[in-house]
RNA sequence: GGGCAAUUAGCUCAGUUGGUUAGAGCGUUGCAUUCACAUUGCAAAGGUCACUGGUUCGAAUCCAGUAUUGCCCACCA
């Protein structure tokens, strides 16, 4: 077997994917391909976008990531093959609050709070912070073999970044749609800032239900007595035939010896508790709208930090708990009943303290004109959501929008773009750049505001914030969006009508909502729960291929239980693929250059082989354009290993020994090999390269940009 | 309280518009092995497709209901 000796060794031995991994990686770096300018292609060529769903700078690659990265990956991939001008825009997210959290416990492990260091000492430091830790998830994304376009990686505070942020407010604020008010909003007392309502989480909790009589006829049923404090009505049903004769009366509220009224509001639910409601506009939501209807003047008795106030009176410094204690037995027998009462509470998103509704001044943002916007967009099928079920949580949750609270008192992100006059602090003025001068007082300098944006209302300016001005005629708007569920409403709805609204257009036409990755026995993957597995591992162990093999083979669109016996089957696979290489590479001729791209069916073998592979190359590509890359994955699978490997090649050994046959077995081998590494390519970037490397073909380009 | 999803082999899951013996990976059993790969090949065992009823010539697939599990949403204090 004298020919056959020339490629024997280059295959020698089992695929090493850590000693080719890296290689590759800096192979395609240096090729610039990454970026769509560098591209190979006819200079009309079509562009094709995928926005990267923002990582956090404190985020480090977990198994949804993985996920959702590879899918994005195989999509860029396969578009670039196809010819297209393929970008995926990289970028990191400033995640004010997480992120300033991270920090500041950072810094309290040397002792230091951020309050000694002041403001501007501070976001020096998580700045320092972000350029050592920051880019970390972006490098791991490399090692998982992401194609993005690395030279165009934005952070959400990058100068540039901002001054469309700044720009973004000043809109808004000129369309009349920005207004500063002081309302009651969820406060998280750890964080010491607002939080709108997508930042809650819940948590069930075992409470009572007090029973607590005001007067022979007020008796309120409440979860919280400790805000009856703060009390300043007690609301029933007009309709409710019990008590509209007390409507127009008053009570006076126990402890606190103050009169107050008794209202009618439709709101009310005559048939929860005693159909009485104790109204307390400072200290909760739905109180505070009612308190706006009836024009109740607010007592506000827990502050900032959950601590009760000087209107709390002889509770004042006691923290919400020990306050509700001692009012339940201050009340003595004016508590009449106590019930068990299972309750929803609502934590912080980020620390997962207490939320207390608490008044305080914050600008809002009026949702109803952008809601519209977005919903139109979906409703159209200009932006397509997959699964489509999921067109329908997003849909509710723009017809029930409220406005949103975008100021947030915290230190990190983008401050406010609104000047106040130093004198009054009710006169301000909103503009990108600083005032020369006070046009209120005529003096003063003005201050900016304290307060940051909500990192919602910059990440939502993504698509085209991302992209510098001539990107943004080039490349804007893009295509794919690739992401989890939870950020859907966050996220997902508020860059479609800030791309609509700034750039006239959806910033993209697809949605692909995947499934969640969870535990075996169907828990949450969570680090702080320790259920978390971490996919660098298996990167470390078998390389991003298996990796990534493991992640879309069980990737059907439902949320998954890992099943880490699908590494086992990449592992093996990457083994397969690496051997049938071998054997097609000793089975070749080699004095001779390898052209030939379309070989004759000779046998019926060759026919049927070459049949099923055009078959499969038309199934995948569809396959992958539809979303359906686990499918994909698995066709190839089964076409690579069993039509190919167990029957073609064996069948190709017999063919090899027929005079007459031979030749064009030859050609069938390789052509089904070389065709087999593109349609791979995608889903198994590395170990497909790393083979293409090593065939004979004239003209070679790397597999990355080779037609598909 | 409302909505969505899931329930198929020991485990994790496929099963497009209803159509011959219901599939895969992993696991299990038997046989094979100097010939690309034992990270292998061939073969086999293993399923009243959650339950009940209905539509149909025909249902894992469509309809209604029940049960269990999970997720999301909601201003019932």
């Amino acid at each position: 077997m004298q020919e056959q000796t020339k490629t024997d060794g280059i295959f020698e031995g089992p695929y090493d994917a850590k000693a080719h991994e890296v290689k590759i990686y800096e192979k395609w770096m240096s090729s610039g391909f990454f970026n769509p300018d560098n591209l190979p292609v006819e200079k009309d060529a079509e562009p094709y976008i995928v926005y990267m769903p923002l990582p956090n700078v404190t985020g480090s690659l977990h198994m949804g990531h993985a996920l959702d990265n590879t899918l994005q990956d195989i999509s860029v991939r396969y578009q670039r093959m196809k010819g297209r001008r393929a970008l995926w825009l990289p970028g990191t997210d400033h995640a004010g609050i997480a992120t300033q959290f991270v920090v500041e416990k950072d810094l309290k492990k040397q002792g230091i709070s951020r309050f000694e260091i002041g403001r501007e000492k501070f976001i020096e430091k998580v700045w320092e912070w972000k350029n050592i830790y920051g880019g970390l998830i972006l490098e791991q994304l490399k090692r998982l073999g992401c194609s993005a376009d690395w030279s165009r990686t934005r952070f959400t505070m990058d100068p540039e970044y901002a001054i469309d942020v700044q720009k973004t407010f000043v809109h808004y604020y000129e369309r009349g749609w920005l207004y500063r008010g002081f309302r009651t909003v969820n406060w998280c007392t750890r964080c010491g800032t607002s939080l709108s309502e997508l930042e809650l989480e819940y948590k069930d909790e075992d409470t009572n239900l007090w029973h607590i009589k005001y007067s022979d006829e007020i008796i309120v049923a409440t979860t919280r007595p400790e805000t009856m404090l703060g009390d300043t009505a007690i609301a029933v049903n007009p309709n409710d035939a019990r008590y509209t004769k007390l409507i127009g009366t008053k009570v006076m509220l126990p402890l606190v010896n103050r009169e107050i009224p008794i209202i009618g509001d439709e709101a009310i639910d005559q048939t929860f508790g005693t159909g009485m409601v104790k109204v307390t506009p400072a200290h909760d939501v739905l109180d505070f709208e009612i308190g706006e209807r009836h024009k109740l003047p607010m007592v506000i008795v827990i502050d900032a930090r959950g601590k009760m106030t000087k209107e709390a009176g002889v509770y004042e410094g006691m923290k919400v708990l020990e306050a509700r204690e001692k009012i339940i037995a201050d009340l003595g027998d004016k508590v009449i009943k106590i019930e068990p009462y299972p309750h929803r509470v609502s934590i912080c998103y980020r620390c997962n303290s207490l939320i207390e509704p608490i008044p305080s001044m914050q600008w809002f943002l009026k949702m109803k004109e952008l809601a519209g916007k977005a919903t139109d967009a979906v409703q159209s099928g200009k932006v397509s959501i997959t699964p489509e079920r999921f067109s329908k949580t997003y849909f509710d949750w723009l017809s029930n929008i409220r406005d949103w609270t975008i100021s947030r008192q915290i230190w990190w992100g983008h401050r406010l773009p609104v000047w106040y006059c130093e004198k009054d602090s009710e006169k301000f003025k909103v503009s990108a750049e600083k005032p020369s001068a006070c046009e209120h007082c005529g003096e003063c300098k003005m201050v900016q505001a304290d307060d940051v944006l909500d990192t919602w209302f910059s990440s939502a300016l993504w698509p085209f914030a991302g992209l510098s001005e001539s990107d943004r005629k080039k490349y804007y708007p893009g295509h794919t969006l690739i992401t989890a569920r939870d950020i859907l409403n966050l996220w997902v709805a508020r860059m479609i009508y800030s791309g609509l609204e700034f750039m006239g257009e959806a910033p993209f036409k697809n949605v692909l909502i995947h499934g969640t990755i969870m535990t075996k026995d169907g828990k949450r993957m969570s680090k702080s729960l320790g259920t978390g597995i971490d996919p660098l591992k298996y990167i470390e162990e078998y390389g991003a291929d298996v990796a990534r093999f493991a992640v879309v083979w069980q990737a059907s669109g439902q949320d998954i239980r890992w099943d880490e016996t699908a590494v086992i089957g990449g592992r093996k696979f990457t083994n397969k693929i690496w051997n049938a290489a071998k054997f097609v590479m000793g089975s070749q001729n080699a004095e001779t250059q390898i052209n030939e791209e379309n070989p004759d069916g000779i046998t019926e073998a060759d026919k049927k082989i070459l049949e099923e592979l055009k078959n499969l190359k038309e199934s995948v590509g569809k396959d992958i354009e539809g979303f359906e890359f686990s499918k994909a994955l698995h066709d190839i699978y089964e076409f690579f290993w069993h039509s190919f490997c167990d029957t073609y090649i064996e069948a190709s050994k017999e063919q090899m020994k027929v005079d007459g046959q031979k030749e064009n077995t030859q050609k069938v081998l390789f052509h089904v090999l070389s065709s087999s590494l593109k349609l791979m390519h995608p889903f198994m970037p590395f170990i497909t390269e790393a083979i293409y490397e090593k065939l004979p073909i004239e003209n070679k380009k790397l597999l990355l940009v080779e037609k598909w």
